[in-house]
DNA sequence: TCCCAAATTTCGGCATGCCGAAATAATACG
DNA sequence: CGTATTATTTCGGCATGCCGAAATTTGGGA
């Protein structure tokens, strides 16, 4: 049926592609995501469509169905609530979570996963940022602008910073860039060069990586 | 190699048979314990023994090696600390845990099963009394004599009780029957009657089947 | 000792997921 | 518009684990 480790990873990362930047995923992007061949995307894919969690005409793009989208909310709140409860009662890093996350979403029950939820006090941020959905499927997206594509001089709380690369994380971290800090637009430099930031009033010069990793407040 | 959940389970399963009477397993008795069919167990067997985790001759009897036993006691004390944390952490009973556990133990890293043992306080016996491997996989059972075959007037305290039914762990905690309660055999009733015994002071018949998953101190 | 029932192993098969190579469809561009 | 590149799918194969049926081994009783 549905709902193994495999699957539910597969309509996790398809609902992750489309959460900041609404647009269904091809394949390929899919397989690069995921780390595997597009041979095996494809046969995956049409096992999901055919146990109704996605829509997929050949040579198309991929699209979650209700019924994906909400087991794909299902698993994106336990992997979020669990980075939060890693951080908040293991002292992990927010560099740390991702990977011990990516196995626990799959092995706690929901009895459990409630417990936690209560005892973070039904948070509603994992630690990068990202909206954590109810345990109904509701999701709110903070209003946000990405850094790279904000205008000079717009100015704005960090609102969430993607947790694709730990070594930024931990960067980020050591300069003060972490979540609800005040940034402000300097300047941006031609040609794909840095870009200069004020974050809580101290100068810093971002790379293009590092811009396009970082939300502001619209 | 080694290590897939699977094989964890078969060492974990091959020790526990061994823990408390100390007789190597047979392939019928590991496959009736693990639920499988003989040759499934058979085959699995005998990459045990290809990765040098058991040894084995055909139509002999299936013994750990150290290598073997190290493994299962990791997983025996990952088994045991889990379920101990989800009933003094999460409010489960002590009938709740195991199948939860069965599956956390191959899921948690030892990063955060060091930090749950060091929450707890390092315990060394799980909710049913079963002694908790240090991290080193030292192991210290119990001087214990099972209720079934203790002699009229034998009395000590309750240091384990068998986890295998929950049905039986709640009547016995509906009944005061739970770890160090104070226990003296009265009776034994001839033809595999009851076994009549005082609880804290309190009379209680146990049928054969509680009284063979009941450990006393000796 | 011989034979039989029970235990064990072997064998072919199935399910899940993955891969690389080859085939095919879509698209881009000259 | 035709072709060349690119994306996608198809196909055969592999690895892990499981099963039932058939074959084999073992140990006990006659
Ligand atoms: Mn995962
Ligand atoms: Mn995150
Ligand atoms: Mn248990
Ligand atoms: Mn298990």
């Amino acid at each position: 049926m549905n709902g193994s480790t495999t699957v539910e990873d597969y309509v996790k990362t398809i609902y992750g592609h489309t959460e900041w930047q609404p647009e269904s995923i091809t394949p390929s992007a899919l397989a690069a995501r995921m780390g595997l061949a597009a041979s095996s995307v494809t046969e995956m894919v049409k096992k999901l469509a055919a146990s109704g969690l996605v829509t997929h005409v050949p040579y198309g793009a991929i699209t979650l169905t209700d019924q994906g989208r909400a087991l794909a909310l299902r698993m994106v709140r336990r992997h979020r609530l669990i980075e939060t409860w890693l951080v908040e009662s293991f002292g992990y890093g927010w560099d740390e979570v991702h990977d011990e996350a990516e196995v626990l979403e799959h092995a706690l029950s929901d009895r459990m996963l409630d417990a936690i939820s209560r005892q973070l006090g039904q948070p509603t941020r994992d630690p990068h940022g990202d909206p954590i959905p109810a345990a109904d499927g509701t999701v709110r997206l903070p209003d946000a602008v990405l850094l790279s594509q904000a205008s000079d001089g717009h100015r704005g709380a960090v609102v969430r910073i993607s947790d694709r690369n730990p070594e930024l994380l931990r960067w980020l971290d050591e300069h003060a860039v972490r979540l609800d800090a005040p940034i402000e637009v300097i300047e941006r430099r031609p040609f794909g060069g840095a870009l200069a930031v004020l974050v809580d009033g101290h100068p810093l010069d971002l790379g293009s990586d590092a811009a396009a990793a970082i939300w502001l407040a619209a």
